[in-house]
DNA sequence: AATTTGACAGCGA
DNA sequence: GTCGCTGCCAAAT
């Protein structure tokens, strides 16, 4: 395993619940703020096994990936409104709201 | 090694 | 706010 996909899956698996981040800041997180890219194609390349909540990642404009993704845009909306993540009207997540505080970090992993 | 693909991001019109 | 072009990284062929 590489350490980049490692790095992006493991920041993507502690994303908590209730929280978005854009590919960019996971790309950032992993050391390559420029790789948003490849945080992207990792995600598709996330194993099932890692159970990682892709979901939770989202553009930074707040819009859903494709349908292939989940199954359908609605199930991804559905799974993070299920979670608490605001929605706005035109469809889209309220970033300035939901999106994940790589701060969060610091706590996410004191208090498990 | 070079080409093509991909769940992105930033800037300009 | 939306559309098009460009730049970046990583993987597969």
């Amino acid at each position: 395993m590489n350490s980049f996909r490692k790095k992006v899956y493991h920041t993507v698996s502690l994303l908590p619940r209730g929280r978005v981040a854009t590919y960019g800041q996971i790309a950032s997180l992993c050391g390559n703020p420029l790789a948003a890219r490849a945080v992207g194609w990792a995600m598709r390349n996330a194993p099932a096994f890692l159970d990682l909540p892709c979901h939770r990642v989202v553009n930074k404009n707040g819009s859903l990936a494709p349908a292939y993704a989940f199954g359908g845009e609605h199930i991804q909306r559905g799974m993070l409104i299920d979670e608490g993540i605001l929605f706005k009207d035109n469809g889209r997540i309220d970033m300035k709201s939901c999106l994940w505080i790589p701060e969060d970090l610091a706590v996410s992993e004191e208090q498990g």
